[in-house]
DNA sequence: GTTAGCGTTGTGATCGTTCACAAAACAGCG
DNA sequence: CGCTGTTTTGTGAACGATCACAACGCTAAC
């Protein structure tokens, strides 16, 4: 190989491989751009372009110098310029509400796992109550970093989210766990199915006596759960013999369980997921019930510490990381060719049985038994 | 007031209130600029500039005649156009770990809310592991989303951060609950102080046989909550009976926790974070030990459910909304006046006394006591 | 030796906004 | 009325990339 510096440029067997950087004080400090990169591999900045993008319509040896003025210039292409005269964008939003718990917290992120495997970035937005002016102020947020589309994982009313069409236009949305409509496209697991299936297990080991503990009604998991125990119950010819309601937490799932067991005799407990089960559960002991000999109880959302509570509870395992990924499909879809985009996809979940449910031991009644 | 229509004009008092839209073939369909604002409001696209960005030298009528304009279009600014041409950003990048448990995953919420108060828009990438191209990636991801500064809730050690230097170049961040140095900008939740607090707890009430269970040794928070327990263990003039590892996880907790029984005496536990001790809680009631007579257990955390263990849990409650907080503002401070930033900072962390920890009651061992 | 065709590279316009500066409008004062 | 100073508004040039198109250098065919 012959190479030999000519007029502040090193040419290797007549091929200009680098020039000398000229330390341009106005560019002094400042990112590297795609026409820095360009100069000194001795090309257009149109060939840099094509390099960054793998246009197929570069000679290999003009990649490879290329590529060596990127690593040199420690250079990152702009997105803002990049977004700004493709008119598309590589961010998606994300809204959610009640990270502090363990479903949304799972769905936000698996959406942004599958998301950064189809190129995507994620905009995060949290909201801290469930209100318009809050939706209204993520949504504001989210279109100020330009982002192509929004997932919405929010348990947010039809009616609300209709009322902010002005706010989602020019803007493809999929709805996560929210209110279904044919309005709207939507991803979900299946809550109702899910409330079958743990009512329907209790029932099938003989259960008579059921009492439910919802989730806030104002979520539309919530609703949907107790729909799905009330049909598994009303097709057994059962009725609840209370129906009371949680905020979520274990602290919540502690007093009303307490609350329940004051004026209401069961066998078994249908809860709305495993923290407010937890709390049961401690309410329960604290009643002097044995579980499952005395009450059994059935959680929601498995999440992973459901296997060491006492007893581990048997619960409805969802697959958050395959709703992930399909309602990330459906907006991308949405975004890309939205005519063929699927309008709803719906996920069944999956009973775990573990010790805290068993055939009714003793009377189909709540005994007291104060140790 | 006088108004009426000349020329496609609506004019009221001798004032153009707002003209008639010539529905551009162009411009159909795409969102609204300034431009299409400017001219309806028949002013200057400076103009309405101006009244997004609330620069006071404009007069208050046609500050209105924008705003209304604004409202009819629907406008909302365009992110890319306004961070290319101002070379800032007002996103912010977020590089998390570990959301599965409660400290990540409530530090990505306190700094989103953060965030979001001070005007900045947040992009998200979780780690799937804790690896070098893991995290290269993510940083790729976020600089193409144009982010100004990077906040990293992982658990990096200091080589790792320090190989990256290129890719952090011309990037300012912070890391948050990452390995202390001065050689980067950090905030954090001082882990040693926990880690003493809890130690000290259980050694004022006299016990002396105390098993460590740590986090995994990967992680700095845990390596430091670890160091903090022996220091006290070590004030005290006591040694650990044992000191053993899990993986953050409630198995985790309980399998160790099973193997740590079969081999040695203790009177005190101390864990290193809420879930394992579910677990630890566990294995200690198979083996038949009451909690706390025979076996007093500290968590770390204070996550919610603790307080409706069996029984309910003596932890280290840490304020994870006044860190996010606070690392936001050191980030900010970064970005806008680098010379003036806080280089770290750290937030004292607090016991919180639940009935899982008490006297030595039995003698000081761990008796066997199979029920 | 033209001409056509292909692979490769370069040029000018463009995206929607802000910035620096200039110009107009208005008020106050002698 | 003319001068000055302060509001208020408008103009042209950037920012860093992509897109559509034009032009270049080869090889192959007539």
């Amino acid at each position: 190989m012959q190479c030999c510096w000519q007029n502040q440029t090193l040419i290797c067997d007549g091929v200009t491989l680098s020039r000398v950087l000229k330390p341009n004080p106005k560019t002094l400090g400042k990112p590297a751009t795609i026409k820095d990169v360009a100069s000194h591999a001795g090309v257009s900045y149109q060939t840099v372009s094509r390099v960054i993008n793998e246009h197929p319509a570069v000679k290999a040896a003009t990649r490879v110098r290329v590529e060596n003025a990127i690593r040199v210039f420690n250079y990152h292409p702009n997105g803002a310029a990049r977004s700004l005269v493709s008119q598309r964008s590589t961010t998606l939003g994300i809204i959610s509400f009640g990270t502090a718990f363990y479903g949304p917290s799972q769905m936000v992120a698996s959406i942004e796992q599958a998301a950064r495997g189809r190129g995507y970035g994620l905009s995060y937005a949290n909201l801290a109550a469930l209100s318009i002016s809050e939706l209204t102020d993520a949504i504001k947020t989210l279109r100020r970093q330009n982002v192509g589309g929004l997932l919405i994982v929010a348990p947010l009313l039809e009616v609300e989210t209709a009322s902010l069409d002005n706010l989602y236009k020019n803007l493809p949305f999929v709805l996560i766990d929210a209110e279904t409509s044919a309005k709207h496209p939507f991803s979900a697991i299946d809550q109702f199915a899910g409330g079958r299936l743990s009512a329907e297990h209790l029932i099938a080991l003989g259960h008579r006596k059921i009492a439910l503990l919802s989730g806030p009604q104002t979520w539309y998991d919530a609703k949907l759960r107790n729909k799905g125990w009330r049909t598994a119950l009303h097709n057994a010819k059962l009725e609840p013999v209370q129906d009371v309601a949680g905020n979520w937490s274990a602290g919540s799932g502690y007093q009303v369980t307490k609350q329940l067991l004051e004026h209401h005799k069961f066998t078994g407990l249908l809860v709305g997921n495993d923290q407010m089960a937890l709390g049961a559960l401690r309410a329960l002991h604290e009643h002097g019930l044995r579980i499952p000999e005395d009450v059994s109880v059935v959680g929601f959302d498995n999440m992973p510490e459901t296997a060491f509570f006492e007893p581990p509870l048997t619960t409805i395992e969802q697959d958050f990381a395959s709703l992930g990924q399909r309602c990330l499909e459906q907006l991308i879809a949405l975004i890309e060719k939205p005519e063929l985009a699927p309008r709803m996809q719906v996920i069944v979940p999956k009973l775990i049985v573990r010790s805290s449910t068993d055939v009714p031991k003793t009377q189909p009644s709540a005994v007291k038994v104060k140790n």
